[in-house]
DNA sequence: TCTGTAGAGTGAACAACGTTTACTAATATA
DNA sequence: TATATTAGTAAACGTTGTTCACTCTACAGA
């Protein structure tokens, strides 16, 4: 009995299912066309079935949310070694506005309002999704390769860096659909030039030790 | 004839009574507790009498997104003269997300899907809203209490510090409920700390001759 | 192998939503 | 005063998420 009874397998089946039905219909019909009867209907089941596999419209969404995050993480393309940290900060911040460019309906999905969300400072700063930044953040102050005025610490420059990313990806999504790069190219110009007050002008490589963000 | 026909005013007045209710609802019970039917209880109207005052709810939702960017910036402190400009700054990204943190439910109102939204990069730039902020950093650079690295323009500045203002603002509607001030004084810090990178270190105050945003 | 029960699956309904339609009643105009 | 406009309504339409009472199937224990 090492494996699942057949049943809890083929209902573990049926539940992935139905959750790719969902996923297809985020990406081709967008977040407003996921409805309970539509989604059934895919997966021709009845929409009170589905609250079988799940306690709600909800529960759903949720997990395409979880999904949304580790495809981004995923996506992270292996930096080379030896990059300058300026171009290591500007490829971080290109590939989640990239992500959000490519897949704006997962962008919008896992920005739209939800349960799952902390409701304090602490919880934030231990989000899963936001502490790596910070740590990258540290480990470059402390090697020296990002000056931090007196006063402030590495999470001031961390939460700078996201409240630009994040603001641009949703500028992006939201209100930029038919325009050039412009908008794109001015934004990471405008982080590029903060960054840059920052970061210590040395070509020399610099290499976090953790798994980056 | 100059005045209105008697009916024309009390069409008007009406009008204004649906959105005054419609505001009542928002700022008491919230963005989603704003329905055709509650609205038009509220007012002891039949919910299809609102369609001979409105087009639907979108437009009803419209207008109150007017008054609270009107709201917003007829809440705008006259600053002192002789200001040191990173205070200027300061106090102007205060006022934004003290209004966000006032308002919640007027800033969710703002920030939720519109049709009025603009498309394209250039009609960003000359939305009123943002055009002030331009101006202002335009006329800062110009009179030299700002300076800007080589390659990059006053616009550069003016969208890192909307990005930084705007996403702090969400950021605490949408996830900070139950936080203290130390999400806001961190986030504040952190725009401190990068203004002060590029404003220039005269104490000699400086004055903006637009209005300021 | 037979049987009883847990549970997958369903049709119908409920409550709420935005909106439209056909209609009445009151008002403004001529 | 007669007429045309328009404010206002009840009822319905087509959605939505969700629940309830009910089948029927599939698996477990005898």
């Amino acid at each position: 009995m090492q494996t699942p009874a057949p049943g809890k397998r083929r209902y573990e089946k049926n539940r992935q299912q139905i959750l790719a039905a969902a996923r297809a219909i985020l990406l081709e019909e967008g977040l407003q066309a996921i409805s309970m009867r539509n989604l059934a209907e895919k997966v021709d089941y009845s929409p009170a079935a589905l609250y079988k596999y799940f306690s709600g419209k909800e529960e759903i969404l949720e997990n395409l949310r979880q999904e949304a995050w580790a495809l981004m993480h995923e996506s992270e393309p292996g930096l080379p070694p030896g990059l300058p940290l300026q171009e290591v900060l500007l490829r971080m911040a290109r590939n989640y506005i990239d992500f959000a460019t490519r897949y704006p309906q997962y962008y919008l999905l896992v920005m739209s309002p939800s349960d799952n969300i902390p409701g304090n400072f602490e919880e934030f700063l231990q989000d899963p999704n936001f502490m790596p930044l910070i740590q990258f953040t540290e480990e470059a102050v402390a090697s020296g390769a990002i000056r931090i005025p007196q006063g402030y610490t590495p999470l001031h420059l961390a939460l700078f860096f996201w409240f630009s990313v994040h603001a641009i990806s949703t500028l992006k999504v939201t209100m930029m659909n038919n325009c050039q790069d412009a908008f794109e190219t001015t934004s990471l110009e405008a982080i590029q030039m903060v960054m840059a007050a920052f970061i210590k002008e040395t070509p020399a490589s610099f290499q976090s030790k953790g798994k980056r963000p």
